[in-house]
DNA sequence: GCAATATTTAGATACTTGTCTAAATATCTG
DNA sequence: CAGATATTTAGACAAGTATCTAAATATTGC
């Protein structure tokens, strides 16, 4: 996981809500961006940071570019942030 | 928590660099600052925006202040990440 | 109160980034 | 192939931010 990539990913909130949107299932550019009061150039980028931080993957599907979530990502990064915080039982350190 | 301000804080290696060093417990700016090749305005901004965010709790003991780690704001991110991905028993939807 | 130490604030600068418009690329359909 | 639709790329601009130096504020100890 590129750490980094990741977070600055997730620092945008139109990105997180793209990926809420991806909960439910893949979607194609056009079915994501139609929530959003944005021209499609503007998402095209915030897709591509996505991509960048392998927060989504891609697959054509005909004239659609279909998006959908990877969340081993998403597991891996909550995971980091649990291991930061001390006070976990044989993690941390407590005192 | 103020969901944009905690991922914005995050976004930043030093930020979290920062937070890696309080794990270990709290500690002055100063010394928090040894470990960084930045000037202490600088770090004060970085603890800024940390403290906006409630990473980070501050409480002066003397001439120094004494910063430490939140943690409840990064478990209640690391949760809010888990209930983000499907695939969990109960929460997201599979197919 | 003064000098020394610790930290923050103010102001400046360079870099990054989110957004837009216009143009390019890719696919489908007649 | 030509036109329509879907998406990305290129280039520009405004806003945000990470960093610095210099100065301000707070505390300690003489």
């Amino acid at each position: 996981m590129k750490q980094q990539a990741v977070f600055k990913a997730m620092a945008d909130p139109t990105r997180r809500a793209i990926l809420k949107r991806l909960q439910g299932g893949a979607l194609s550019a056009g079915e994501i961006g139609a929530a959003f009061d944005m021209t499609a150039a503007s998402l095209s980028h915030h897709f591509s940071v996505l991509k960048q931080a392998d927060l989504v993957r891609t697959e054509r599907q005909g004239q659609f570019i279909v998006y959908s979530l990877n969340s081993t990502v998403l597991e891996d990064l909550a995971r980091m942030l649990f291991d930061m915080f001390p006070g976990k039982p044989g993690a941390g350190p407590k005192a």
